[in-house]
DNA sequence: CATTTGCCTACTATGTCAATAGGTTAAACC
DNA sequence: GGTTTAACCTATTGACATAGTAGGCAAATG
């Protein structure tokens, strides 16, 4: 199951594209506006940051930004992110330890199927699939 | 993710299928040939049974055995008996409670979309498809 | 220098996962 | 009828993840 730092994670994203106006949005906007502690936000916005989805700017006048254009948020890259894997078992995720039974076990080939499966479902929807159709460009 | 349950729950009913010869089939055979806890299987076994996956037998010559034939199992009914749902978030899981944000939720339907894809995906899959080639009738 | 805002470490309550432990009932065999 | 085999049942545990909270430090602006 997806929890709350990817789906967190991707509704700050949607927040600041559509109420982007060139500046920095302060994270205590984006917890009013979508209801969510601006504490927790913290945490997941830092790791936002380092993962290369957004900037952050300290002082009067800062806040958030995109670094990118919205299409070019593959939404599967922010789910990896947050949640450390898209994988669907734990003996085909990112960093795990290759499974001994994994030569001739026989549920293996349905677990890897299903993972490329959404893995292409989710690299295939962008940011910019998910922005209400008024949104400013 | 997929737990042990759910995963070891498919590796029984393989086990079983692949290891029937009419008559029942004690835990304790199925838990040497997977490698897995005898005590633990128990827990997942029972659910099965619950769930009317299989069926078992009490006392001497006692065990457990598949109900249906393997291909009118569809994993999705597993996984779901097992995990309690296959949604992949909390909002839209079985027993969950309406989210009030819904109406306006821009996120929803990506997470609606990938639900059906998994059910059907899950739903498509029989056990019988699991099954080694050489596996008996 | 005061205000705003991000950034950082630490802590906590709750729940789930993956088992383990030990006992009770049920059926079959001799 | 007793012994064996096996399912069935309740309870408990350690480890870890989730979803936060708390408080203070650093940086930038005016």
């Amino acid at each position: 199951m997806i929890s709350t730092k990817g789906r967190y994670a991707i509704r700050v994203l949607i927040d600041l594209a559509e109420n982007d106006s060139g500046g920095y949005i302060p994270l205590k906007d984006i917890a009013a506006r979508q209801g969510i502690s601006k504490k927790y936000l913290e945490i997941i916005v830092k790791d936002m940051v380092g993962g290369g989805l957004l900037v952050g700017a300290s002082g009067k006048g800062g806040g958030y930004r995109l670094c990118r254009k919205p299409e070019e948020y593959p939404i599967g890259e922010i789910i990896e992110l947050m949640e450390g894997s898209l994988s669907s078992v734990a003996c085909l995720a990112d960093g795990a330890a290759p499974c001994p039974r994994a030569a001739d076990c026989e549920t293996l080939p349905l677990w890897a199927e299903y993972d490329r499966l959404t893995h292409d479902f989710f690299y295939g929807k962008r940011l910019s699939d998910l922005l209400k159709p008024g949104a400013r460009a």
